[in-house]
RNA sequence: UCCUUUCUAGCUCAGCUGGUUAGAGCACUUGACUGUUAAUCAGGGGGUCCUUGGUUCGAGCCCAAGGAAAGGAGCCA
């Protein structure tokens, strides 16, 4: 087994001989020695190669700059030098690659974020990369070890699905048709499905939510966490066109319960990322500070990045209702003075000016916000008594806007199937959905999250793009 | 998709009112240097000025169309 950079810096065995693999970050060389700065991606530290030549001839090490990938057997010592306090004393130097420096995109010095991004493929090489996807790796963790304590069970929604009725975006087509010569019906020249793969019409998922119902009325609880996919001309640092999605699903759950839930489960993963990644998030507040002072004053967060990640681990999440919400905007000096650009009545759907101002400005922490007029939600949602809301709820999160999207679901068929129908919904198409309220059906509540954002707010990046290994955006599939 | 801004060396950027051979720092390369920390110092090589078309004696700079990127908006997770 190879020894880590991890392990090495770690170690309390000195003098003793180990063997490191890693790339080069920089190295410095003198007349009599060099100093090369190694990383292996086990941490966000790098560990120091001091190489003799008086032991080991310059010429082994020639052509060894930014990018080139070694093996070093050598004795870890107390670092003689300022900035570390050990180093690796090379007794061999080996050379899998090298990285012509002509042409190898990394540089000793500070990139730009959209040249690291356009480089995508040379992301794990960086610092601030490589702490990103750590991060990634343990939010992940974090989730499924959640859950699995609380008894849910992990389940895959299938990408491809045939129904195309649960409108949460725009599909990707998924197709075996010849593209230039399809089969088409004779009667009117449209495409022809039934010769398609799947003998009809299919597409990659939006959401595994509608699976995840039918698995958690009889599962009890469940959660899918998986890729979905939507083909929505949408360019922002918060949209992408391939993401990740996590999904909890839970039966004999009203309301309350989902939105108890959903803050539970957000701090949990939240404090379980403070307390596995402290070397990551430290670079990455680093990272924040630097690109926020090139911002005005105003437009900077009020606290660096882990104070940020504490306060929502250890305050309650504020909750509202709609009505309470547009109350709270309709009263503020902000809208007396028309600063809103987009006006604000009971029925409008919360613009983000509006969310922002009640996460950033009034309530300065994450605010959930429940029972929403049912016109600008989904078929689904469960109808209050006054037959105006839905119990539905959204999480708003500071500088990321609506995290979680949630709602108990209408269970009396009557009622869902009317619904349906005034949405233009085919009810025959959906009947397999249909038959968990036809058949024992039962109160049950679930919410979905999109895990790049929650990646984006606990590693403190600004775009999304940033948080996943290779990006799917508009124009972008490389890599 | 809409609005704003941007596109010059591998990277970050400068380039005057349209005028000779387009510059700097870093990176790379050669050399110097007794432990460096984005090492330092000295020399050298390196350009499809996003693309196409136009105006002009002359375009990196002006005009038009297109492309891409960043930020914001919409849609949303």
């Amino acid at each position: 087994m190879k020894t880590s950079i991890k392990q090495v810096l770690e170690s309390t065995a000195f003098d003793t001989d180990f063997t490191v693999n890693g790339w080069v970050r920089n190295r410095r060389i003198n007349k009599n020695l060099a100093f090369i700065s190694l990383n292996d991606g086990s941490c966000a530290g790098n560990l120091q190669i001091v190489v003799d030549f008086d032991k080991i001839p310059e010429e082994n090490i020639k052509g060894i700059g930014t990018g080139a990938c070694l093996r070093i057997k050598g004795t870890l010592v107390k670092s003689v030098g300022q900035g570390q306090d050990r180093d690796i004393a090379a007794k061999e130097v080996h050379i899998y690659g090298l990285a012509d420096g002509e042409t190898y995109p990394l540089q000793p010095r500070k990139h730009s974020l959209e040249f690291i991004r356009e480089n995508a493929h040379l992301r794990s090489r960086t610092t601030v990369f490589s702490s990103v996807f750590r991060v990634r790796h343990a939010l992940a963790y974090a989730v499924h070890k959640y859950f699995n304590d609380k008894g849910f069970y992990y389940i895959n929604a299938p990408i491809i699905t045939a129904s195309d009725a649960e409108g949460a975006g725009e599909m990707f087509r998924v197709t075996t048709l010849d593209l230039n010569n399809p089969a088409r019906n004779k009667e009117d020249g449209s495409i022809n499905f039934k010769e398609d793969f799947f003998g009809k019409s299919t597409h990659l998922t939006v959401s595994g939510q509608l699976e995840g119902e039918l698995m958690a009325l009889g599962l009890g609880n469940i959660y899918t966490f998986g890729p979905t996919f939507r083909a929505e001309n949408s360019n922002t640092t918060r949209h992408l066109a391939e993401f990740w999605m996590i999904e909890p699903e839970m039966a004999f759950f009203e309301l309350e319960d989902n939105m108890a839930l959903a803050e539970d489960f957000m701090k949990y993963v939240i404090k379980y990322a403070v307390d596995n990644c402290d070397a990551d998030l430290q670079i990455l507040q680093e990272r924040l500070l630097e690109e926020e002072k090139a911002k005005k004053e105003d437009e900077r967060s009020p606290m660096p990045l882990l104070e940020k990640l504490n306060f929502v681990v250890n305050n309650d999440f504020e909750k509202v209702t709609y009505t309470e919400a547009i109350e709270i905007l309709l009263n503020s000096n902000h809208y007396k003075k028309k600063k809103f650009k987009y006006d604000v009545k009971w029925g409008i759907d919360l613009q983000s000016e509006h969310e922002r101002f009640l996460v950033e400005k009034h309530f300065k922490k994450p605010v959930i916000i429940t029972n929403y007029p049912k016109d600008i939600k989904a078929f689904y949602m469960k109808q209050n008594d006054d037959n105006k809301t839905v119990r539905a709820m959204d999480v708003l999160f500071p500088g990321i806007g609506e995290i979680i999207g949630g709602s108990q679901r209408e269970e009396i068929l009557e009622k869902l199937e009317t619904r349906m129908k005034e949405m233009n919904i085919p009810t025959d198409e959906m009947w397999w959905y249909l038959d968990t309220r036809r058949f024992g059906t039962a109160p049950h509540s679930g919410f979905g999250l999109g895990f790049e954002r929650l990646v984006l707010f606990v590693s403190g990046m600004t775009n999304i793009r940033d948080v996943i290994p290779f990006p799917r955006s508009p124009k972008n599939a490389d890599f």
